[in-house]
DNA sequence: TCTGGGGTCCTAGGACCC
DNA sequence: TCTGGGGTCCTAGGACCC
């Protein structure tokens, strides 16, 4: 809740860049503007990101790829796998976009962010979100949509509507009482930021179904059945802020790597490997943030969707000092692993999450052990880190997490890392 | 053959204390 | 006969988000 939890002259905008993935494909990929495209959650799993070719075969967010990958081709289409390393910097240019539009800025996720706007004079937002969606895809090739309003939940919203409706072309600014009531009217609960499926099912039996007729619900009502969150939306939609802009990204309260397999895996020696690169991964992580961990689950799971015997199970330790020392992490998850491990199973997914984090400086003084940060140990991590830093991802690594690593996931239909490794860097002739 | 990964917050209920 | 009531801390599970 913000300080005063009054109705508010606040402006925000919600700038959402259009099937993100996909657009980041086409940026460099020119042959694939026009066609069904869709790209693929790691180990080629699920669809994550759809072109509007591909919406309108009805083919669903989070559909597994293999059901639909002829349909796809068809109709002369692209299933590709997710290129992370290209979407994180395409994100950064587009946020650096941004910055230069509002100081207040903030980074919601790798495709959205939120622009604080108040105090800023204009005589037409709409026009200047036309402006600002233009600048975008000039500078990025990123086509993106603007939703503006009082509060975040509303300009949600209107990014909503403006995705949506052609007529908006990308851009909508909702300020007045007329406009955010014809707004609401036309959306539904489950559209709404902060109702999900199981909400939306419980609000419907009550006879609630668009965001206006939740908006004019009775407090009493809401608070018992949507507990103080969803009030909060509720008083967000009448036009009362209670969620505000951060523009400083919070430090992570867990962390947590892990991956599907590329295959099943039994084999105790390859698990060692993949848990102590996730290890490795969390850690870097936790340093990234200047913090350590006092706690550490290891976990393990067979393939959900495939009959036989099911082992899902997982683990943990106190750390004590916390630490984000990665050598000793990988002993510990190692030793949490043994001790999970059983054999004669069919390993698809394992993991491992750090939790009771804090701050590198608030460690606790111990006569017993010497916090890492202060010997040799925590120089050797600020080595590694920079040159990890500098010179790409695992150019140092650990013995433990293996060479071969054939238990990676598949990533059959990889694009080339266009704008982060420069033997893919396009050539033009 | 093939079904992702990483987060947050809130609440209820149990254990424990006085 | 009569079986309190409040506080705190922790955890598991459920809701949501991208």
């Amino acid at each position: 809740m913000n300080n005063t939890g009054l109705k508010n002259d606040q402006i925000i905008a919600l700038v959402d860049c259009n099937n993100f993935y996909v657009s980041c494909e086409r940026v460099f990929n020119p042959r694939l503007h026009g066609i069904p495209v869709a790209v693929l959650s790691n180990n080629d799993g699920c669809i994550v990101s759809r072109s509007n070719e591909i919406k309108a075969l009805n083919i669903p967010m989070g559909a597994p790829g293999f059901k639909y990958e002829a349909l796809i081709n068809q109709n002369g289409g692209e299933l590709l796998s997710s290129n992370y390393a290209l979407y994180g910097d395409l994100s950064s240019r587009v946020m650096d976009v941004l910055s230069k539009f509002s100081p207040d800025l903030e980074i919601y996720s790798i495709d959205e962010a939120f622009l604080g706007l108040t105090g800023m004079r204009t005589q037409n937002w709409e026009e200047w979100g036309h402006w600002l969606k233009r600048a975008v895809y000039r500078y990025t090739g990123i086509p993106v949509s603007i939703g503006i309003s009082r509060t975040k939940t509303l300009a949600k919203i209107a990014n909503h509507h403006a995705k949506k409706i052609a007529a908006y072309r990308g851009a909508l600014c909702i300020l007045d009482e007329h406009r955010i009531d014809e707004a609401l009217k036309r959306i539904k609960t489950a559209d709404v930021w902060g109702i999900g499926r199981q909400y939306e099912k419980f609000l419907k039996q009550n006879k609630i179904e668009t965001a206006l007729q939740l908006r004019n619900a009775d407090d009493k009502f809401i608070k018992h059945y949507l507990t103080m969150v969803g009030y909060k939306t509720v008083l967000e939609l009448r036009g009362y802020a209670c969620i505000d802009i951060e523009e400083a990204p919070r430090a992570k309260k867990s962390i947590v790597s892990s991956r599907s397999f590329g295959k099943q895996v039994s084999d105790l020696q390859e698990l060692e490997e993949a848990i102590s690169s996730y290890v490795t991964l969390s850690a870097e992580k936790l340093r990234d943030q200047k913090s350590v961990a006092g706690h550490m689950m290891v976990f393990l799971s067979t393939n959900r969707f495939k009959e036989g015997p099911q082992y899902n199970n997982s683990i943990s330790t106190s750390l004590f000092p916390p630490t984000a020392y990665t050598p000793e992490l990988i002993l510990q998850a190692l030793e949490l692993l043994r001790e999970l491990w059983l054999p004669d199973f069919e390993y698809k997914k394992a993991g491992v999450m750090l939790s009771n984090i804090i701050a590198e400086e608030d460690v606790p003084l111990s006569f017993l052990e010497a916090n890492y940060l202060d010997d040799k140990r925590g120089e050797l991590m600020r080595a590694i880190d920079k040159l990890n830093r500098l010179h790409g991802r695992d150019t140092v690594k650990y013995a433990s997490s293996g060479i071969a690593q054939k238990w990676q996931m598949k990533q059959a239909r990889l694009s080339p890392s266009y704008t982060t490794r420069w033997k893919d860097i396009p050539k033009v002739k």
